[in-house]
DNA sequence: GTCTATAATAAGATAGAC
DNA sequence: GTCTATCTTATTATAGAC
């Protein structure tokens, strides 16, 4: 195995995605051509095209790149000490790009991956692994709030998430949308899911 | 003004615009051809031309169509008697097209309007309304539950525009997304909001 | 207004030299 | 692996008859 091909291939290969990412995020995926990838990255077509076999690779390691990235930061917020508060948690879910920029390439993605059979399912696993750390994450938080029902985190989770992706939403149209009325919401959901636990729990 | 005239070209646009938002539900923007509207709505490249300037127009309309369907939905909500519940208003925000299919245009919709220009003046049009609307609802719905706190019904509203976009991402996904356990978060947060004004209204 | 046919261009992908 | 040049097909939009 030569290593420092194997390197080179990846680094590449980010290179492009990462060119394929401002893209999107500055004109949307439906004006996306080759043209602009092999302008925006700075390499050739031929180039390009030793890395990827089509355009919709290209597409489809951009889904997987920004959707790894969402749960890849909450895990590390999950190690965090303190643990970070939920309206920070999903503040900071989507940092790859400061500001709107990650929301409006996460909210493309979904419109891709909502749409194609291929990138829907490897959404479905990379969703299905963000709600995990969700669920783990409201679990740490309501047991620092003195509070260990079974079954708690999950439902605090599934919120949480639930919130997250309204965030998205929210932050990647700005206008008419203030982001801190919904952090706001999303504290108050989170103490007030918390206040209803400690004095008695779930009511069925 | 010739009336009969009017009608006509009306009608031509929405089975247009109708027959486009049928595509992008099935394929998505990125892949929706001038070809694919003129298959699809059975008319001619000439005839559609003869209503619509270009390409982007006919997308505007969708976009301006989409979004204006789900306020309109509202407020048909809140005139009923009785009130329908929470989870019930958000369940019935998108009935143009059945089952996901409707979260399905709407989040490509987003897509495109969260990038160009011009859908996205639209878009903020629609989305102050549809705000209102759900002040409104959480206003009359708290109500009903005894709670009349000046401010109240902007913060559930708040909360309760959030996890409306929040089920239009999850029902859009399907997997592994579980709509129901949604619908019940969305009655909870509901709930314990109702709870929390009920025993001391907002501490701040 | 609507149709068919087509012009003009854009886009994805490849060939072949280096 | 990378480049330039180019092939081939799709694509948007229009022309002109009816």
């Amino acid at each position: 195995m030569p290593k420092v091909s194997e390197e080179h291939r990846v680094e590449r290969r980010d290179h492009v995605i990462e060119a394929t990412l401002r893209l999107i995020v500055d004109q949307g995926v439906h004006r996306l051509s080759m043209a602009d990838i092999i302008h925006e990255s700075g390499l050739s077509a031929g180039s390009i095209y030793s890395h990827f076999a089509s355009k919709d690779e290209i597409l489809g390691a951009v889904v997987e790149l920004s959707l790894m990235t969402a749960t890849a930061n909450l895990r590390e917020l999950l190690a965090r000490e303190p643990l970070p508060d939920p309206a920070e948690v999903i503040e900071r879910l989507l940092p790859k790009f400061a500001g709107a920029s990650g929301s409006v390439a996460l909210i493309q993605v979904w419109g891709q991956a909502v749409v194609e059979r291929q990138l829907g399912s490897i959404a479905t696993t990379h969703v299905a692994q963000l709600r995990e750390a969700f669920d783990q994450y409201a679990e740490y938080w309501l047991a620092e709030q003195g509070i260990a029902r079974p079954g708690a985190g999950r439902e605090l989770g599934a919120l949480l998430l639930a919130l997250s992706q309204a965030f998205t939403v929210q932050t990647a149209f700005g206008e008419p949308f203030e982001v801190d009325e919904l952090k706001a919401s999303i504290v108050r959901a989170a103490e007030l899911f918390a206040a209803a636990e400690r004095v008695g729990g779930h009511r069925g």
